[in-house]
DNA sequence: GCTTTATATTACCATATGCTTATATGGTCG
DNA sequence: CGACCATATAAGCATATGGTAATATAAAGC
């Protein structure tokens, strides 16, 4: 099955989505929200982020379209705007656990 | 559902995955993969990229496990270790899509 | 063995990105 | 309106990364 070619603009805009997510910190936020809808505040807490680092790491996930938002008072609610976030990193930590499962099959081999 | 806590090593090793797809000549090198195995010669002239830029490339995509190679006397084929990949790409370019159609929305009502 | 072809590696520069500190915005309550 | 909380933005530094030019390795053929 071909496909047809991908301009470079589609190129550049694929590769800074997945930009979004190739950081440890974006992938904890992403993974926090996975319990559900949480305020900044919520995300600090549970990530141990810096406020303004944070704040900033979710700039980035909101203009890849990864998160969507909410104000209540004060306050703002971050959760995951779709379920491609979790199918994406579980398409990758299903990639991780069959290395490590290959490389303990090398070990175990002698 | 709840998703056990991922370590901070593990994190970083997404993260790691993830940052091998974030750009956009990594990107190219793959479209050009999914059209069937090629050496670094046919990748180069497939892409437009410079010799050494694309073979640092390879290196990064190999490292990620993203692809597989084979050396048949002076030339070395290249591959795609899995579907993974294309699972990955398609993922993103299908929120790419969904994207541009919103936005075509968003414009046609005015 | 020497030349040619194919690929990898090194060194270098320019740019991008993350983290932190400090400051700004914006809402709430008294 | 003034103090306070929650969040965002700006500035600056340190590091990482992409691209290119130059060099190294390695196989093939004469």
């Amino acid at each position: 099955m071909s496909v047809r070619p991908l301009s470079r603009a589609q190129l550049h805009a694929i590769a800074e989505r997945f930009k979004a997510l190739a950081e440890p910190s974006r992938l904890a936020i992403l993974a926090a929200l996975r319990e559900g809808e949480r305020t900044v505040s919520q995300i600090l807490r549970a990530t141990g982020l810096g406020q303004a680092n944070a704040s900033r790491h979710l700039q980035t996930l909101y203009a890849a379209g990864f998160v969507e938002r909410r104000k209540d008072g004060p306050s703002i609610w971050y959760r995951l705007a779709d379920q491609d976030v979790m199918r994406l990193c579980d398409l990758m930590c299903g990639r991780l656990e069959r290395e490590a499962s290959t490389r303990r099959k090398l070990f175990a081999a002698r």
